[in-house]
DNA sequence: CAGGCAGCGGCGATTACTTCA
DNA sequence: TTTGAAGTAATCGCCGCTGCC
């Protein structure tokens, strides 16, 4: 006896209704699996249409010598692996995103902790500079003033470098956070919202990636933000 | 018209079984 | 030969919809 005779014996008793008492059917040697044509044509049909009709039920059983119950069972164990298989791929899609902007994060990190030391190098370069003409200045003071009294040049000479003192200190902690003083601050602000405007906000600059299925459901759960911190 | 009820079908979870490495 | 994982037909319980009374 063939398997194919096997299958057919069994889904004749099946059919017959012999095994088919909906309530508590006990699972028994009777469950074979279909056919190859009739999985075949089963799939051919679902690819259409993942929903049947009752009328388009009964007749896809008959062509298939299968109970109605069977076609409407196959459906929707078919539909539920559809399913589990569509979330298999739409998670591989969310987790290749992902990874894609955890590697954009990662450079511009690497670009912005750069720049910031350029920041540092270009603002201590300002900062010595400004010493130098200060210095300068000073040296020519000294000379105006010791043409005057010397005791008012003793006097002078300490509280000038005192007071030159806290005002260097004074600039270095204006700009502690921005790294300009105030009248280049406003610019380079500028600067950081055009770059703002034009790299990180705008989504046209992020190649592929489709935010929309991921957004509106993580952003609720997940701070992405914390990635700046 | 509203409400209760039965029948039907879909879905998620699970079971029972088969197949294969 | 045994065993564990994967696949699959079928069951169960729940829910929503629809038609009837």
């Amino acid at each position: 006896m063939e398997e194919g005779d096997v299958f057919n014996c069994c889904f004749g008793e099946i059919n017959s209704g012999m095994c088919m008492n909906k309530k508590k059917m006990k699972k028994s040697n009777n469950q074979k699996r279909f056919s190859e044509e009739q999985i075949k044509s089963l799939e051919v049909i679902f690819e259409s249409e993942t929903r049947l009709e009752p009328r388009k039920k009964v007749q896809v059983a008959r062509e298939l010598g299968l109970q109605p119950r069977q076609v409407a069972i196959w459906f929707q164990n078919k539909r539920a692996r559809w399913k589990t298989k569509q979330l298999e791929k739409e998670y591989n899609i969310l987790r290749a995103n992902y990874n894609n902007l955890a590697s954009q994060f990662d450079t511009m990190k690497k670009e912005k902790q750069a720049l910031v030391f350029e920041l540092q190098r270009l603002n201590e370069e300002m900062r010595k500079s400004k010493e130098e003409r200060r210095d300068e200045c000073c040296g020519e003071q000294r000379v105006a003033l010791s043409s005057t009294t010397g005791s008012e040049n003793e006097k002078c000479e300490p509280e000038v470098r005192i007071n030159q003192g806290i005002g260097l200190c004074n600039d270095d902690i204006k700009t502690e956070y921005f790294g300009f003083e105030e009248e280049s601050n406003h610019e380079f602000m500028n600067i950081v919202e055009q770059a703002d405007d034009s790299c990180l906000t705008s989504s046209d600059r992020w190649g592929g990636f489709k935010s929309d299925s991921i957004l509106d459901q993580s952003s609720s759960n997940y701070p992405w933000w914390d990635f700046w911190s």
